[in-house]
DNA sequence: GCGGTGACGGTCG
DNA sequence: CCGACCGCCACCG
């Protein structure tokens, strides 16, 4: 079993509603502040009823580039439903919402 | 062990 | 902040 993964899912399922957290912020936590493009991959790896609140990972943009547009647009809302709004430019401030990483 | 790959990040312009 | 380029790590065949 992927240790690397398994971590990355613990991490995100720490993740508090109402707060997005970075890939890199996942990546550090995780143990491998680099390997934030693998935590990503862990990610997409995710099936939709893995019970990880995936939704709440977002790039250091605040934003999710998904391969596929219906699963972003499914991402937007839950995020709505945890209080998290999106900006004008269909992107999460990471100043207001941004996990701390700490609780 | 090797090569290919990816929901990424940092730096440069 | 955005776009382009390189580098990074871990998973998979």
């Amino acid at each position: 079993m992927a240790e690397f993964y398994q971590k990355v899912y613990e991490i995100v399922k720490k993740v508090p509603a109402g707060k997005v957290a970075t890939y890199k912020q996942i990546a550090v936590l995780a143990g491998s502040p680099l390997a934030a493009r693998q935590v990503g991959y862990a990610m997409a790896a995710l099936p939709p009823g893995s019970g990880i609140p995936w939704q709440r990972i977002v790039n250091s943009r605040g934003e999710i580039p998904m391969k596929d547009p219906s699963g972003a647009e499914e991402q937007r809302q839950r995020l709505l439903l945890e209080g998290i709004t999106y900006n004008s430019q269909n992107r999460i401030d990471l100043e207001a919402f941004g996990w701390n990483g700490k609780g």
